[in-house]
Formats: C-alpha cells, sequence, structure tokens
DNA sequence: TTGAAAGCGATACCAG
DNA sequence: CTGGTATCGCTTTCAA
C-alpha cells in the first residue's frame, strides 16, 4: 500500500531515485540503494497498476499473434479471445498484429513469424505454431518475448504455454469409452498431422489408458486425414468394409462431417474431440456421443492477457492448462464464450 | 481514443463541464450538453480505464460477501477467488468483507447481510444466499448494487446472476447415465435442501431428461439428507436393504463419503456433484464413476469482479453461466484453481 | 549521481 | 452554471 512518492519522502530522497533503484535503471550509489531496497521490502511496496498503466502509455506495444486459423474454424473463438483481451487494454497502447495460416507447413510459419517482427514491427508474440527447430532457433534468437498458445514448443526462453495437455484428453476419451460399456472394441483412429506434436498425444493418451485400464479394445488402424472431409470419408468406408469389426469410431481432428457419412449404414460408436459447428449437429443428434472441448477462448484470451501483464508489472506468467470439458448432447448448445 | 481533456479543448470549454456532461452529475446548460454529448459520440469518446482507476482510489469501495462455507468446502475455492479478484484491484481502494454462514436457515442469512450493509458499511453485496421473500424484500429496499452468486436469487433490481445452471447440470447427469449403459435402472437420490431451489433443479433436470430420452429407469426415492454423513450412511444401507433392486446412487450433495459407506458390499453405480475432497479419493479409486463440477474458482473471482467494473465503468454486467465439469478418474486432479 | 518537474486521464472541489 | 486547479502513482526528461 506504500507509493514511490512516500517512500522518497521517509527516506528524505527524491522519487526519481527510488525509481532508479527499484527499475535497475541509471546510477545509484550502493548506500543509497540498500537504503531504498531495504525499505521497500520493509514497507512491503507494491506498484501500483493504474499508475504503472498510466505512464505506460507512452510506449505503445504491439502483440503480433499467429494462428493456424486458416480453414479450421476451432481457432475462431481463440481469435475471438486474442481481441477481447486487446480490447481491455488498447487504450493503453496496446495493439494485436494477427497472422492468420492453414496447416502445418514449417516455411509458412516462420515466413508468417518474420513478417509479425519485421513488417509489423510487434513487441512480443503469442504463437500457435509447430514444434520445429527452424522455428525454435530462429525465435531463439530474436530478444522478444514469447508465450505459446494452444500447442507447446521447445524454447527455453519462452515465457509460457497456454493450452491443454493433449495426453490428459487422450487418457479421459479413454476413461469415456470405459464407462461407456465393457463391449469388446475394435477402433479405428482418424488424427491430425505429427507435424504438431499434440495430435500424436492424445492417441498415446488414449491407448496408453486403454491398456492401464485393462480394457478390451484393440486399434484397427490410425490415420492423418489432413483435416480433409474426403478423404475422411473414404478411409471410413474402406476401412469399415476391410474389416467388419471395427465397431468404434475416433476422430480427434477435422473432417468430421466427412468421416461420419463414411460410417453411415454402420453401428459405430463415434467420440471426436472439440466443438466445431461441423460437430454440434451430430452432437446434438446423438449420432456422435461426446467430444473433449478445450476452452478456445479462454486460450486465446489468457495468453494475450498474460504477455500484456507482462509488461505492465514484469511479472513472468504461469503455464496454464485449459480444462478438458466433456460434452454431450446435453451440454453441447451452453456458451463456449464465457464473457471473459 | 479521445480523451475528456482533448474534447474540451476542441469545444473551448472546461474539462470539469465535459465530465458533469458525461456522468449526468452538476447542472449544465442544455445547448452545452448536447454539444458535448454529439462530439463525445462523433469522436468515439471511451473513458480510459488507467486514468479511471487513478482517480477512483479516492474513493474507497468495500465489498460484502456472503457465502454458506461452514462446513463446506465447496466454497473453499469460491473464497479464493473472491480474494484473488478482489487483491487485484485493492491498491484502487477496493476491500472485501467476508462472512460465512452455516447452512441455509433465513434468520441467520438476513442476519449476515445485515452485518455486512451496516456494520461493515460494505457499498456492495455478492451474496450466495436463498432465494426467500425476508430476504429479497430487505435488499429490495436497499439502494446497494447486489450480485447474485452461485444460486439465484429473485430480486429484480440484481446486477447480474453467476453461477451454474443447475436444471441443466441434472440434465447432464441424465446424458451420462445413458452414455454408461442400457441397464434397467433403479436409483436412490440423495439431496440437498429444498431451501436452495438449485438442489431440486438438479433433480428435475436429472430425472426430466431421463423420460425424455426414454430411459429404462425408476426412482427408488428422493432424500434429503442434510449435508450430513451419518445421516446419509443410515438412509443408503436401509434403502438398499429395503429394495434390492436399486443398482444406482445419485448424491448432489454433501455427506458423500458416508452415503459410499452405506453402499460398502453393494454392487451400485454411484455419481455425485462436485469434487470436494471428501469426493476426491472416490473417484480415483473408480468407486465414484464420476462427478460434475461447477467452476467454483470462477464463481468467486467473476462475482466480484463483475462488481469491480461496474463501480469501475458503470456497465451493468451479464449474467455468467459457468460451466459443467465432468470428471472420472483421468481427469480428477487436472487443477480447478485456474490461474483466472 | 541526484533532484525537480512535467505529463498521462479522470475526478473533486473551490471560486467565481 | 462554469472554469481552474490539485490530486492520484508512476515514468521520463531536463537541470544541477
Amino acid at each position: 500500500m506504500v507509493t514511490i512518492k512516500e517512500l522518497a519522502e521517509i527516506l528524505g530522497i527524491s522519487r526519481g531515485t527510488v525509481d532508479r533503484v527499484l527499475h535497475n535503471r541509471g546510477k545509484v550509489s550502493p548506500e543509497i540503494r540498500e537504503k531504498v531496497l531495504a525499505k521497500a521490502k520493509e514497507l512491503n511496496y507494491q506498484p501500483n497498476r493504474a499508475g504503472l498503466m498510466l505512464a505506460l502509455r507512452k510506449q505503445p506495444r504491439r502483440i503480433g499473434a499467429l494462428v493456424t486459423s486458416v480453414g479450421n474454424p476451432f481457432f475462431d473463438p481463440v481469435i475471438e479471445g486474442m481481441k477481447m483481451a486487446t480490447s481491455e487494454y488498447e487504450d493503453i497502447g496496446f495493439s494485436l498484429a494477427l497472422a492468420e495460416v492453414k496447416g502445418f507447413d514449417r516455411s509458412t510459419h516462420l515466413e508468417a513469424i518474420k513478417h509479425l517482427v519485421e513488417d509489423e514491427k510487434c513487441d512480443a508474440l503469442v504463437l500457435a505454431t509447430i514444434d520445429d527447430r527452424m522455428i525454435t532457433d530462429y525465435l531463439a534468437n530474436l530478444t522478444l518475448p514469447v508465450i505459446a498458445v494452444n500447442s507447446d514448443i521447445s524454447l527455453p526462453s519462452k515465457l509460457c504455454y497456454v493450452g491443454p495437455d493433449y495426453y490428459a484428453k487422450g487418457a479421459l476419451h479413454a476413461g469415456l469409452l470405459a464407462l461407456a460399456g465393457e463391449k469388446k472394441r475394435r477402433i479405428l483412429i482418424l488424427r491430425g498431422s505429427e507435424a504438431m506434436k499434440g495430435h500424436g498425444d492424445i492417441v498415446r493418451g488414449f491407448t496408453d489408458t486403454l491398456v492401464k485400464k485393462g480394457i478390451d479394445a484393440t486399434i484397427a488402424g490410425e490415420y492423418d486425414t489432413s483435416d480433409d472431409n474426403e478423404l475422411s470419408e473414404r478411409i471410413v468406408r474402406e476401412k469399415t468394409a476391410e474389416d467388419e469389426t471395427i465397431n468404434t469410431l475416433f476422430i480427434t481432428t477435422a473432417g468430421v462431417s466427412g468421416a461420419v457419412k463414411g460410417a453411415a449404414g454402420r453401428n459405430l460408436l463415434i467420440f471426436t474431440s472439440d466443438d466445431v459447428p461441423e460437430t454440434k449437429n451430430l452432437i446434438r443428434s446423438g449420432r456422435i456421443k461426446w467430444t473433449i472441448c478445450q476452452e478456445p477462448f479462454r486460450q486465446g484470451f489468457e495468453s494475450v492477457r498474460r504477455m500484456q501483464s507482462w509488461f505492465i508489472d514484469g511479472i513472468k506468467p504461469e503455464n496454464l492448462c485449459t480444462q478438458h470439458i466433456v460434452k454431450l448432447t446435453e451440454n453441447i448448445d451452453s456458451e463456449y464464450l464465457s464473457s471473459i
């Protein structure tokens, strides 16, 4: 509750000097430095956010965000969240530069990131990108703060990760499958690109947990559908024709409607991940039994907000693991866009 | 992006006058008033939050909160959320007065609320209370802003409600029960006090949905356990002895460990609401198959935060329906205290 | 190396 | 009814 001004008065020095000590800028004599630090600690000095924000607007900050939203409606609420967080602080000089790309090609991603840094002159990066050396090496050589959102990257200097634990998500799918009965399972899996580590983690979490729980299940096959509906449809149709024992379909990627079409006429238990519009109707009708969402709005909101806090009060943000929200017919229509 | 100062300069009048117009306080000549409003709209004037906050600390605000937390660990994270929201803005003069009571006795609640208003001199109320005329009549005669949290109240003047849709929660339980197999169900229900409307709504949502989905299920009985473990245990033991066809136990209240003890030796499918510590171990071990949580931390955080926003920028907050989080063994240990 | 002062946006109060 | 001014906490810049 003590302010810089009060601290200065108590110590009989000027506010400027106290400020210089507390922020390690400029030269201050060691004795005064010690005295200030001691007193600040004693009186538990905490900077006032309002004052901080007011002074901060002199140096506008641009936050660059990369999302693989092209052709993937999952990212729509993520972007909404980012914009919402930006609008809360735009009057103190924060702005958002959005780079939207399609898929997981590393050159495309690198190019988009370079655009944010070089053309948009961003002061910070919030990235939903792939964990590739070409990209992390480039980022490691920048001095910009980076937050990973939705999919984590191996960058020691990153501030934090905001997004789901994909392995746990796969495990939860297995838990639901166990709940759904002791029937013998033969499972066909449609998954997303290997380039994005999370896609593999979901499947691993799923299969590991099936084994751990001793569930009577086997995997009939695991295919990357490249988020393509026609490909998904063909795979499901062919595989279920080849192997009549397949009774379960696990779709962890886009291309859901194609896959479901391919399963027409067959009595499969189907479950998916996320509640993109394509999925919603199929959950409502009961054709898809459940889906597990991952708070996309919050991912966007929190990633940008954490970057803002980093600039405002310099506290290194902690990782945020978003919740896994199980959705059935009964709750598919509840709001995903919580108004925070 | 335009400020009051700029507005004043453009119009050739003082900042004080602009301020008076924009806040409807003090007297201003109609012509000037019109001019100011027109210009403000034209230039899309938005108050700057930093400036607002800085000026606001001159009038400290005390927010009074009532929670039925005594003997009910569900409210622990709610309180944490309230404290977290308070700490974010305490440097601009917000403080929290917490009144903790046990159970749903209306006189106890009214007394606690009066204490907040009269003794603690609170400027606003955030209440987890019962929807009783004695209480709402008292509140209606106050001029303080009120937000209902966790359980809604019939108070026309309340700003908003933050908490779950209990009926939907019951429906989701029914959805999960349907997922768990087509077995014929005979269900024993343990529920909380009628005084709290939500308790009844859960059961209604549950039974309505069982019927709607055409599930082969009957209710063996529905009992208020008063959150008491010994009573729960006795009821479960007696009822399951009387009626050997009972194969399902739905516990929507505290006293979970007692109820589970009473079910010892019997092969019941058990499910509950919320993940209080008492429940956690039983979910881990698989004795309880699932529980549905309701973001308690967020309820506390958002209710207080909404009240703060009401004071800071005067925007009437919207209702917030918290999500229903299905928890199985696989995700019972993921964090409930999301750091927002 | 340190002090003093201006400025950020909004409010409150005192004069006129 | 209106204008002017001090104030809030912090940063930054200019002098000393």
